[in-house]
DNA sequence: TTCATATGGGAAAGCGCATTCCCGTTGCAA
DNA sequence: TTGCAACGGGAATGCGCTTTCCCATATGAA
């Protein structure tokens, strides 16, 4: 990758190094504008690409924000990719894009190349993990982080703090109300549904997990119901698709129509795709609701009951975009929950 | 972002700044253990981490690699993304993201930035396009992209060769025989189908669009079928939407079977979702294909025939990888073009 | 013992740019 | 006419690192 240089085009357009660099690439003070259209000319000429390298290195500030998911081909990290992506857009910087399916291990090298890139700040999104076998590489990551931290950078993690991260400078939040949101979708279930529910959930010790869980059962108790049963898969379709077939037969041996809470869409989905098979329809044998509202599934039929997030916002939220609203879902009450009466099979 | 530098953990450590480098980051030259090892615990001690600039900078390769696509959040490119982002990591590069929303002269600055950033090698994903308003973009975007390839560049394009681009060195097309399987599609929808045909297409001059739509009607002339009528709408779902409204008094007032051609996935969800509210459904009324067979929809019901491109590996080979198979798509037929005989309404 | 040959560390020259000084001009008030 | 400020251009320094070149020491053969 060799370019044409700023010297070249100084000693063509006949100046010095440092008009040709106030002409070209923005500074306080203008040279005068003759001279600047040669400078410009010059560059013209020469094809010149200033090299934001050598730049970044020359003045510290290299234009760059980190972005860390789990994958980017699953919707709900892409969604949140665009919002980072667009936030990123408006500060004139461009994305850095890592995945690390999720093991804190992975997000330590991640953050540490960031670091080396030295990225003006650093979004993470994916769940957070209290699992023992990422003790240590949630401890690493922590130290990482605060790291670079002190070294002036910016954190922005999407809803939960990174475990064992010191509350430092730099370090941002962005609080997702998992909890709050999956009691009032339990809230609004309990009303119309008689039966009992059942949680299909991520691993223990998944905050995002966890928490939907927590509210979800919180929701339920509140309106008086007794305790979900809660049964633990993987975070992801395939996860749900599990819990689906493991389902099925108790589905269909049962009198009584079920009420799923997937913690995930996606979950959602693979657990419906599980059941369809074996003749359990949605919503007549059983009801589903999933969380996040991911657009690319909203075409999904039966429409699947879920609650919203506004996940490009909370992209933008965690790129440290100052005019993006505080995040705040809804419950969205589609037909995957209709009632019987409601519902023609 | 200051941090410490590598003069600072090579006066702890006592030793030269040439050794310092040697021992931190790699070099030919291998000093002694017992110095190493000095220099590695002072690196730590004061969390030494290269700066990645400099290194760039000095060594003039950045280990970035460029990814321009339309829309990080539409599945077809985060597939395709995720391959770019396994290649990167196998390279132990880190991959910067762009999006475009497809407009050339997005694209152009897309380059340019990358070229700045002296990225090794640049993505471009997402269709070509030759309509007259992309052409003074298209023109730009050759000579930033041929500029960018005579500095040393790589570039590698998914699909079609960039408009205009003179096919240097380092440039390279990444083939997807749209033309080939679309006509594969038609020859089997013909064999089973009785009807017309339709093609829900995007605007004319996106080269991605077209070659399914000529591929398409090469295979019903093939199949002795007269030429399928072309709908020409936005090239995403929004646009599959509208023709799906536009087109379901006609379908409820013809006694025939449509059986549309949307020339991606989402369309054909969109279309689909158009017509379910008007009564019109899949495949009882009309039958519908997609292309791309992407891994979101999969679930979809009626599943949707279409056909698979490996996006993945497609990802993979535009961003050098060696040992990725080439492309190789395969119609997939499903439930949504089945023939009334089979299809219990 | 002496000279030629590795071996391994250090000094220094950049990589391409921003930026701080410095200095020659110019404009204007005194 | 003189003096001073304001202006605008240039030389030089440094950002943090790699790498070449040089030199001191150790090693072996003669």
């Amino acid at each position: 990758m060799a370019a044409s240089t700023l010297s070249e085009v100084a000693r063509l357009a006949g100046v010095s190094l440092a008009t040709a660099s106030r002409v070209l690439n923005g500074s306080t003070r203008k040279p005068a504008e003759d001279i600047a259209e040669r400078v410009r000319e010059a560059a013209d000429k020469l094809g010149y690409v200033p090299n934001a390298q050598a730049q970044a290195l020359a003045k510290s500030s290299s234009g760059l924000i980190g972005l860390i998911v789990h994958d980017i081909a699953d919707p709900y990290f892409s969604a949140i990719a665009r919002g980072v992506q667009e936030a990123a857009h408006q500060q004139n910087r461009m994305v850095l894009l890592a995945s690390t399916s999720g093991a804190p291990a992975d997000e330590k090298e991640a953050v540490a190349a960031f670091a080396a890139r030295r990225a003006d700040s650093i979004v993470i999104a994916g769940s957070r993990s209290v699992r023992t076998e990422d003790k240590q590489g949630n401890t690493e990551l922590a130290a990482e982080l605060d790291r670079y931290c002190r070294n002036g950078g910016h954190v922005g993690v999407v809803g939960h703090p990174v475990v064992g991260a010191s509350t430092d400078e730099g370090y941002h939040v962005v609080k997702v109300p998992n909890e709050e949101l999956s009691a009032g979708l339990a809230a609004e279930l309990a009303a119309t549904h008689e039966g009992s529910f059942l949680i299909v959930a991520g691993p223990e010790g998944l905050y995002t997990s966890d928490d939907r869980v927590r509210g979800f059962q919180r929701g339920l108790a509140d309106a008086g119901r007794p305790t979900a049963e809660v049964i633990r898969t993987g975070f992801n379709r395939a996860g749900g698709y599990e819990a689906g077939l493991a389902l099925a037969e108790r589905i269909k041996a049962s009198k009584e129509r079920l009420c799923i809470f997937a913690v995930n869409d996606v979950m959602a989905i693979g657990v419906t795709a599980a059941l369809r098979p074996e003749g359990v329809w949605i919503p007549r044998d059983a009801t589903i609701a999933g969380f996040d509202d991911i657009e690319t599934l909203r075409d999904f039929r039966p429409a699947l009951s879920t609650v919203h997030l506004p996940l490009e916002d909370i992209g933008r939220l965690a790129a440290g975009d100052p005019d993006t609203p505080p995040v705040s879902g809804a419950v969205k009450l589609r037909r995957s929950t209709e009632t019987p009466v409601e519902s023609q099979v």
